[in-house]
DNA sequence: CCTAAAGAGGACTTTAAGGTCCGTAAATGG
DNA sequence: CCATTTACGGACCTTAAAGTCCTCTTTAGG
């Protein structure tokens, strides 16, 4: 009898409804990521969705409601998909498999469109505290899987004892989203290859055999 | 005769009108940098600046002209910047110096509001596609500005003949940006003072001699 | 099958932001 | 000192986007 599905609000929610409200999700999540969420209208997000004012409105309070989903389940991907590629990081090849399936994915679309997850952090965070909170909260999760995987590495004897998994994580996030934003405006991968071979080559630096 | 400045749209203009115009570029450029450009409206502006709605379209045919405008001073500036501190930049110390006085600026506001021209650049790489080619351009300039300072290290012998200035330059520009993001993000700018010392620390491996 | 609740469409209202215009004040230059 | 141009304030108009509401349709469950 629990196993209806509800609504935000509480309300029960059918098969059909929850396929509507999905939809809902997935146009909004494309279009604020390639247009900006400033510049994503309801209006966009009903024709790309296929569905009317009342369902958005009865899926979310208002466009704010939409917009926090919106960041939560890009979040979710990306972290899904770091997972998938770093839980079990334990050499610098490792490392060297995820820039490579990064790097092809921002090929994919010529650079454009910028992280998944940075540029909404870019527009938002500045301007509603409560998201910067959560877009914070993001990336360290994200951070933390690099993290951890340097600190398996490091125990396991693959990178040598002075080695600040931290710093190490933290430097490669920062490369993938300066990587990401030269990608973005030159319309060209390419500065996303050069930064991550940067920042692997500063692991590397700090790698105890000569793994190449 | 000639000395009277003028319009964009050829007007004579005269010191009053020289200095409200000026006044409306700055509240402008300060306003889209920290609440971002579509979060800025014309009225916010005209009260930044004491002026009033004529005088804004006195000066900018519409809100597009005075964008645009902005992103131009911004990239002057920031520009402008960089040389001051690149154009004798000849070791890895001079870098440190430049990287110091960046991570000293990011954390006058605790990280807050993210790089002046790449925050743009993220909102309106995907927007504008002139806009888009315009900060790719600055960018361009900006890296440049680093690709000849590693040029002239490596020439000078401080770098190995190996080390490669446009790569080291690109590598740099993204650490930087991502510095940027990461602080802006987690109001906190140690994520930047970790990028610049990664990249560094990059520029170092290339190092010929043992500059620290 | 029948009914109550969920889903859907779309017209309508409101609001906020961009953009126009006009009357007045100040400066320029002859 | 007068005429012309430039500077200015702010009321007004227009538009586009957010948000509301009413009616009809579909579906779940007895």
């Amino acid at each position: 009898m629990a196993d209806q599905a509800r609504d935000s609000g509480g309300a029960r929610l059918t098969e059909r409804g929850r396929a509507t409200r999905e939809r809902i999700l997935k146009a909004a999540a494309d279009l604020m990521y390639v247009r900006g969420v400033a510049a994503t209208t309801l209006d966009d997000v009903r024709t790309a969705s296929g569905t009317s004012k009342s369902q958005l409105y009865r899926h979310y309070p208002d466009k704010d409601a939409l917009m926090r989903d919106v960041v939560g389940s890009r979040a979710a991907e990306v972290l899904e998909w770091n997972r998938q590629h770093l839980t079990r990081l334990k050499s610098v090849r490792g490392l060297r498999r995820w820039a490579d399936a990064l790097a092809e994915r921002v090929a994919l679309h010529g650079g454009a469109y910028g992280c998944p997850l940075g540029s909404l952090a870019s527009e938002l965070a500045d301007q509603d505290e409560e998201l910067r909170v959560s877009l914070a909260r993001h990336f360290a999760e994200w951070e933390g899987l690099l993290r951890a995987g340097f600190a398996r590495m490091r125990d396991a004897g693959a990178l040598r004892p002075d080695a600040d998994p931290a710093a190490l994580a933290t430097g490669l996030m920062a490369a993938v989203q300066g990587g990401y934003l030269l990608a973005q405006t030159a319309h060209d991968p390419a500065p996303m290859r050069v930064a991550l071979d940067m920042a692997i080559d500063h692991v590397r630096a700090y790698a105890a055999g000569k793994d190449c």
